[in-house]
DNA sequence: TTCTATAAAATTGTCAACAAAATGTTCTGA
DNA sequence: TCAGAACATTTTGTTGACAATTTTATAGAA
């Protein structure tokens, strides 16, 4: 038989679950409510999601193919605490994607998709003004992905959510969190530079932006540990976020 | 207890199980051995590399989060049949991501790793001077991802290694697999372009290449059926590829 | 107390049996 | 001959039990 395009595949109820955990660490991580090392265990995460242990399993195992999570052999799984090789590559690679992306929204006509990346700065400065700072830790980490949405490709979304989930992370773990991840105006320069159809600019401007992130960053990584269970972590209020 | 760096999780078993049976079908969707919309059954793949149907299952989910592989429930699973949207987003992301890595080869100071990119393009004349086709293929794909490999960077290297293999599959469907897939010395133009250190003309000029593969696809996804049996296919001499 | 050895408990890894769904075949009637 | 229903076979999905390993708890000796 061969398969006409318009056939539908229905996605199993199972997919779903296991989504619903992958998102949930996805954004516990993203908003930096769990520490690098926390250990996931198996029934731990079943009990809470009411799913069973097989599913648990290859939501983890996803994770650890994004780079999200750990997976030892016999131990378990663990949230990642990336390397200083990790966080160099990450860094790396965010540079040589995220140029290329705005090299290309500033040679190319998107005026439509930017229009979504103008009301973000609104937003961003609102929650500057508010002083909200979780809030405003989001929303700069959205920002990036934003721009891969621009370019309405999903390959390059998803790519950009892994590298800025662990940037988050390599940021939890090395991070000073004060002057790290709260630009000033640098994400509305960049856009600028965007608009004006000026790619070298935006380039050049957003590279010293991660670079700015970068800098932030010591050689010793810090320990801290969650201040919440598993269960309040993963599972709360999801309305803004 | 907390986890010394220095300590040594070993890798079971079945997870280098896992990889023989990941990397066989990456090679053979990257050698073209494979057509889109084969048939991969969970006890066939069991049979031929000797493993558990488990962990037949994991290496098939672990291909389909790649894009390599289709996984309809209930169904089974299927090499890809890229989608008209997918060629798309792949030829985007590939020019978006290998013009940030020339650029910044050609940038920065990379010599000693171009070496090995000028190694390989002996290679590839060799190749091409023997018309031994399959070869030049394999190699011309291979080009690209030795140029990430310049970078230094795993993370790269392994997104671009999807990518090539994706493209892969995108001209085994829509390509003429003549003009395609097949270039003269604009592998060399591109490499001299980075030893001299001109990162705009590198950049232009592998946008021209890919650019160029892509004007050899058709709108029209060709069928074809494969010639070996899955087992021909798949366990085989990878003495040089 | 502190360290080590031993036993108990808990957690992860694996497998086989079963259920559910899809595919293939046979049979019937027009 | 063809269509379609009924049945049988094959394939995928899920569960639960068990084995292997790690972690925790306990006890004893220096």
């Amino acid at each position: 038989m061969t398969l006409k395009k318009t056939e539908i595949y229905r996605t199993s109820a199972g997919v779903d679950q296991e989504n619903e955990i992958v998102e949930a660490i996805f954004n516990a991580v993203y908003n930096q409510r769990i520490s690098p090392g926390t250990k996931l265990g198996e029934t731990a995460l079943g009990e809470i999601f009411k799913v069973s242990r097989e599913r648990v399993r290859r939501a983890l195992f996803l994770l650890s193919n994004k780079g999200i999570v750990d997976l030892h052999s016999n131990k378990g799984a663990f949230i990642s605490s990336p390397s200083e090789k990790d966080s160099r590559e990450v860094f790396q690679a965010r540079e040589i994607i995220e140029a290329g992306i705005v090299r290309q929204l500033a040679a190319k006509n998107f005026e439509s998709k930017l229009e979504i990346l103008r009301s973000h700065l609104k937003e961003e400065d609102q929650a500057r003004s508010d002083w909200d700072r979780p809030k405003l830790v989001r929303l700069s980490g959205e920002f990036h992905i934003i721009l891969a949405e621009a370019t309405n490709n999903s390959l390059l979304v998803e790519t950009l959510r892994e590298l800025v989930t662990r940037t988050s992370l390599i940021v939890a773990l090395l991070g000073d969190n004060i002057s790290t991840w709260c630009p000033d105006h640098e994400h509305e320069l960049i856009l600028s530079a965007i608009e004006k159809g000026d790619p070298d600019l935006a380039e050049k401007l957003l590279l010293e932006h991660l670079k700015k992130i970068r800098r932030g960053l010591s050689l010793t990584p810090k320990v801290s540990r969650n201040s919440l269970a598993l269960q309040e972590i993963l599972i709360q209020d999801t309305s803004n976020e």
